[in-house]
RNA sequence: UAAGUGGGUUGGACAAUCGCGUGGUGUUUUUGUGACAGCACGAGGAAAGUCCGGGCACCACAGAGCAAGAUGCCAGCUAACGGCUGGGCGGCGUGAGCCGACGGAAAGUGCAGCAGAAAGUAAACCGCCGAUGGAUGGUUUUGACCAUCACAGGUAAGGGUGAAAUGGUGCGGUAAGAGCGCACCGCGCAGCGGGUAACCGUCUGUGGCAAGGUAAACCCCAUCUGGUGCAAGACCAAAUAGGAAAACACGCGCCUUCGGGCGCAAGGUGUGGCUCGCUCCUUGUUUUCGGGUAGGUUGCUAGAGGCUUGUAGUGAUGCAAGUCGUAGAUGAAUGAUUGUCACCCUGAAAAGGGACAGAACCCGGCUUAUAGACCCACUUGAUGA
RNA sequence: GCCGAAAUAGCACAACUGGUAGUGCAACUGAUUUGUAAUCAGUAGGUUGGGGGUUCAAGUCCCUCUUUCGGCA
């Protein structure tokens, strides 16, 4: 219970916050996000070409063993997911399903960590014969890369 | 019981927690493509390859000709098919069964390396022969006979090479030979009988036997195919560029009741091989305001549907009745973790592992991938009664 | 999703209308040189992407599978 009520006092600052900080006319969607709720809502996905644009633009790359990460700040306060992954590397479309279902199970139970951030998720070639439980512990690995990183953002 | 043949079914189950997509319900909100709550539903036998056939949409409700392509024993099924069913013929297998692009070479053209005498219409060459004719010699009863030559000729048995060489075997016959004659086998044609037909025959007659192969070479014959594909198409519509629609007049000729009508010429557009045909249009004035990119909505799932029973049929399948039944995403849902149970495999145990594979407009097929499990029918062998 | 193209020696490419699979570079051996390069002479290297069919005979014709590349918003 508590829980929740901090995330929705959360989405209320969110909210307060949002139009300032929003430049992208096409973001405007609904705000009220919890962070704490491992849901994954429309809002929280990357869409359209133009975003995808946006974030290979101007980006951070984090890579690993399996995936590879492109990251940049949002300017929101929630994070949002893009999946790119390619058909050259990944040919069968079983393969690619289940990376990305792992993808987004990862990233919906992580989002607190990521907030303000949108991140494109690259595969490599291979993966289809790493198991489920160290492909989700890497990915956790890079979601702690990215937090380190993102303390000397700050500064 | 072992080996096998054909066909069919299935492709783990349940629960908890956290999530995703769609639908409709309720609450909230100024509105909603928002939020929340709870409900229902949510991958396959191949969803795959895109190899065929259709539906559907637009272009003439789909036209003509040429080109191009496909199919190809017969009959049926079907919306249609290159699919399926049944039958015929040929081949393989002891058998259950399996396989077959299986029309035409007597319309024409072409092709066949090497080897071989010769590779296509019938001959030449090497051979064989010396009956008949001829030359020479001998014998002679002056009728002729014998020998030699290989000149005219007669042959196609033999040439062992090739993937393929102009019916086969035997006997007769002959100078040597030859379907030259005969017997059997094979083949063609006609009749008869059976069959819807393909085709078949212990049938009858007839022909001495013609017509080599290749059509997944060109080709001929028969049948079929218009093109493009949901990124089709329809609607809403920021931006940008300036036009778009309607009415009237309008190139040349003819007619005219002076309203107009008909024909001709040139160019473009759509039908994505070409020609014709068809559709819309060409330039000016007036009036009206539309047109359309990004983006969005729709098309979007109930359909030649499944199952059961009955019935017609050898069967594919048809007919009738009953019954079941919401996947519809679009940077793209159908998942993750945990537990219990069941089956199988590895392992002494602990434990570990569980096939191929993911809808994208929808169907009917084909092809390819597939751990296993189960069922039915049949064949062959062994053993026992 | 739809539509198309290709696969030949280590590499880049040929091979006509079915009839012995070749060319260049690279590799190896020898000669030349004190030695190397260059040059000259010679040699080897191919299940023609896999499988099946037609044919006397298939890189070529037909079917099927695999792989690679491209086009359509």
């Amino acid at each position: 219970m508590d829980s929740a009520s901090t995330s929705e006092q959360q989405a209320e600052a969110s909210k307060s916050d949002a139009p300032v900080s929003l430049k992208d006319e096409t973001v405007e969607l609904a705000l009220e996000v919890c962070l704490d709720c491992q849901d994954f809502p429309k809002a929280t996905r990357l869409l359209s070409p133009k975003e995808f644009q946006h974030v290979f633009a101007n980006a951070k790359k984090f890579a690993n063993r399996h995936w590879t990460f492109i990251v940049r700040a949002n300017e929101l306060p929630y994070p949002r997911l893009g999946l790119a992954i390619a058909k050259k590397q990944l040919p069968k479309a079983v393969w690619r399903n289940r990376i990305k279902r792992l993808a987004r199970e990862s990233f919906r139970q992580h989002k607190q960590p990521l907030a303000g951030y949108d991140i494109v998720v690259l595969t490599r070639r291979g993966m289809e014969q790493v198991d489920n439980q160290t492909l989700v512990n890497s990915f956790r690995h890079l979601i702690r890369k990215i937090e380190r990183s993102n303390t000397k953002e700050a500064k």
